[in-house]
RNA sequence: GCCGCCUUAGCUCAGUCGGUAGAGCGUCUCACUCGUAAUGAGAAGGUCAUCAGUUCGAUUCUGAUAGGCGGCUCCA
């Protein structure tokens, strides 16, 4: 017997050859593959000599992702076995959990995804161990000839495209799992490069099939569509168990549920798709949020202008819109045609668009006049409404309407001013989110796509610097999105993770190589010559309603004082104490603070427990201990309390809360 | 836009194997009500999304339309 050596968790060993990650690691249970030289592999495989081995334990993300991977065989050969007509397509691990595609006749039901999870338990329970099987072409084909969706991977294989099927055939030789039975037969195969767990056991009971749903062949809306199943799969029952209970916090925070119980916004029908009306309450909110931007934007040397919302189609002719996202845009209107009886066309109409964006109406104010270089940087800001006619099957709530408000700003700057001016409105928006109460974030930049673009290399590549600069300088993590930016220009986008741990795309600064150059915008420097400004774009919200939404998320609809409708709700704890309660809030409201008194006949527990459900962020109540002592009582959201807190006292308390934008 | 599911009172949902409907919360009225998440009684409130079709009869079955939900594709 020969040996050799493997360093195993960072340890030299000597070793048998023909040594096997079981053999190593077999009596680990947790252990369920091992990264050999960085590659993961299965247990079962023999390890080469000098190989460095890792164990990957089933709670690891990499362990994770194969327990998900494994999950999805399992529910394809449950398929397969109940609808042995059903053809499979892909079936990778995702975040959390796994899918996989197939095409059937019907599509599944919430009842075929019950059963499909009952033959998957007995799979499970069966302790079927996955085989791999290293194989030519040739055979591939063969064993998988009444597969179309597989054998079209097998002919994709190597090639660039094989994106979306990285799971089943990698770049190396093709491999087909086999799911074999204790006593030996196979009960099952797929093509697949794995690895895989040692046997379906430890899929155990932290699984579960979450929903089914369509979904294009290798995802493209060219080709026909599949039916995905979803699951989800975790190492143990708890961590399923808490799984599902963010899933439930997700929805209870969902931000169309807390409009409609908060009275903040609807979306009536008549109206239209992705339309929103703000209520009074939701009014409030928005105003705060607007007014505070505002007042920064002032502090911060921008212009104000407004701009109309239609236009003539000829600006978005000129933009480059209308050839690059008409499909985006409502149709237009036709205006001031006349049409003889005859038909002969007496007067040429005209068509008018709603605008999908404000950028070039910003630019018609900048060339509305010559420019010195002295008026530079010209920082134009607009809460500027567009209308974008989204698909009817993304409209989602206020993070995708048909409506909504950018808070727009187009800085207009010359070359040499560029890079302080993304500086500055990097830190403008980062400064600003913070007031927000967003703090968690991370930077994302998006660098050129070496197929589409326009602009000299060498301007890309300052902007870009000066991107990452400044993002580097901002101290936060940055992550490079190669090729993601848009045609005109490189972007850096901040994303805020929100209190449950989502993130959120928000704020974006991007410069804009193409539409100065479109509208031929100039200025005069100071040496007489005419040269061409640069444009950044930036938003903070992106779009306020979306913003909106992510803030009535991220605090579960319980707004810091200053952005709550209602900011005070005052409680007697009886009749005879509501004069009282009504002196206290008059105080209040003559310092501006919105305080309400609860006079209704409702018991006083009632009252509160009202007061709660609205997420009103002070409860003041007054009975007789607080009106003799002329104090009153403070509620919090948390149930926490504290009692008999003198007038005076409460109503500053109050007003520093609002004043200093902090969360009570 | 594509696939699937859904649409019954202001909200959340029962229900009718085809004979025009119910609950809880909310609203209104009355009584009650002195300490931190639901006092009691009564009342009002519905062309069962819309439009066609089948039927003696449709909220129920069929189809179309609109809106919603979950995905896919898309997101300047």
């Amino acid at each position: 017997m020969s040996q050799i050596t493997l360093t195993v968790d960072q340890v030299e060993r000597a070793v048998e050859a023909g040594t096997t990650g079981t053999d190593l690691f077999g009596d680990r249970r947790d252990v369920v593959v091992v990264r050999v030289d960085g590659e993961l592999r299965d247990l079962a495989a023999p390890l080469p000599d000098g190989a460095a081995v890792e164990s990957v334990t089933i709670d690891s993300p990499d362990g994770l992702a194969v327990l998900r991977h494994s999950a999805a065989h399992v529910l394809a050969q449950a398929v397969q076995e109940v609808n042995p007509s059903a053809r499979l397509g892909i079936g990778p691990p995702i975040t959390d959990g796994f899918y996989y595609d197939f095409d059937v006749e019907t599509p599944f039901t919430p009842e075929d995804l019950k059963a499909l999870e009952k033959v998957m338990q007995r799979i499970v329970k069966e302790g079927q161990s996955f085989r791999r099987w290293d194989v030519t072409e040739e055979e591939a084909r063969t064993v998988l000839a009444a597969e179309p969706y597989k054998l079209e991977l097998i002919g994709l294989k190597g090639t660039a495209d094989t994106e979306g099927a990285s799971v089943e055939v990698g770049l190396g030789g093709l491999s087909i799992y086999q799911n074999v039975r204790r006593d030996g037969t196979v009960v099952w195969q797929d093509l697949c490069r794995g690895p895989h767990l040692p046997t379906t056991r430890l899929i155990a009971n932290g699984f579960q099939l979450t929903r089914s749903a369509a979904a294009y062949w290798r995802g493209s809306e060219k080709n026909p569509q599949l039916q995905r199943v979803y699951g989800t799969a975790w190492p143990t029952k708890d961590e399923l168990r808490a799984h599902l209970e963010r899933l439930a916090e997700a929805e209870r925070r969902d931000h169309r549920r807390l409009g409609a119980e908060l009275d903040l916004f609807s979306f009536p029908d008549e109206i239209g798709s992705g339309l929103a009306v703000f209520h009074p309450k939701g009014g409030i909110i928005r105003r705060e949020m607007e007014e505070y931007s505002r007042q920064r934007h002032i502090d911060a040397g921008y212009d104000f202008v407004n701009t109309p919302h239609i236009t003539k189609s000829r600006l978005y002719e000129l933009s480059g819109h209308l050839d690059w996202y008409a499909d985006g845009m409502y149709p237009p209107m036709h205006l001031d045609a006349e049409v003889d009886d005859d038909g002969t066309v007496r007067r040429q109409g005209q068509d008018y668009y709603l605008k999908p964006m404000n950028c070039p109406m910003h630019i018609l104010i900048y060339r509305s006049r010559g420019r010195s270089y002295r008026e530079l940087p010209l920082r134009l800001f607009e809460f500027g409404t567009v209308y974008r006619y989204e698909k009817s099957g993304v409209v989602h709530g206020l993070t995708r309407a048909r409506g909504f408000t950018q808070d727009d700003a187009h800085i207009f700057a010359s070359r040499e001013q560029m890079k302080s001016e993304i500086a500055a409105a990097l830190e403008f928006v980062l400064a600003l989110l913070k007031d927000y109460g967003l703090d968690d974030f991370y930077l994302e930049l998006s660098t050129k796509n070496p197929e589409k673009f326009v602009g000299s290399d060498e301007l890309w590549e300052e902007a870009t610097e000066t991107l990452r600069q400044v993002a580097v300088e901002s101290g936060l993590a940055l992550v490079d999105d190669p090729g993601g930016a848009a045609f005109y220009g490189p972007k850096i986008s901040v994303q805020a993770k929100d209190a449950i741990g989502r993130t959120w795309q928000m704020s974006t600064v991007q410069l804009d190589l193409n539409l100065p150059e479109l509208f031929d915008l100039e200025y005069q420097a100071a040496d007489g010559t005419r040269k061409r400004p640069v444009m950044i774009h930036r938003a903070l919200f992106g779009s306020i309603e979306r913003f909106f939404a992510v803030l009535l998320e991220h605090y579960a609809g319980a707004f810091p004082a200053w952005l709550a409708p209602v900011q005070v709700l005052a409680v007697p704890v009886a009749e005879p104490f509501n004069a009282y309660v009504e002196d206290v809030v008059a105080q209040l409201r003559a310092q501006g603070v919105r305080a309400e008194s609860d006079l209704s006949d409702d018991r006083f527990g009632k009252k509160i427990r009202t007061a709660s459900t609205q997420k009103i962020p002070f409860v003041l109540i007054a009975g007789g201990e607080d009106a003799e002592a002329g104090a009153v009582s403070f509620r919090y959201r948390d149930g926490r309390q504290e009692n008999g807190v003198p007038v005076a006292e409460a109503v500053e308390r109050i007003l520093a809360a609002i004043r200093d934008r902090v969360q009570v």
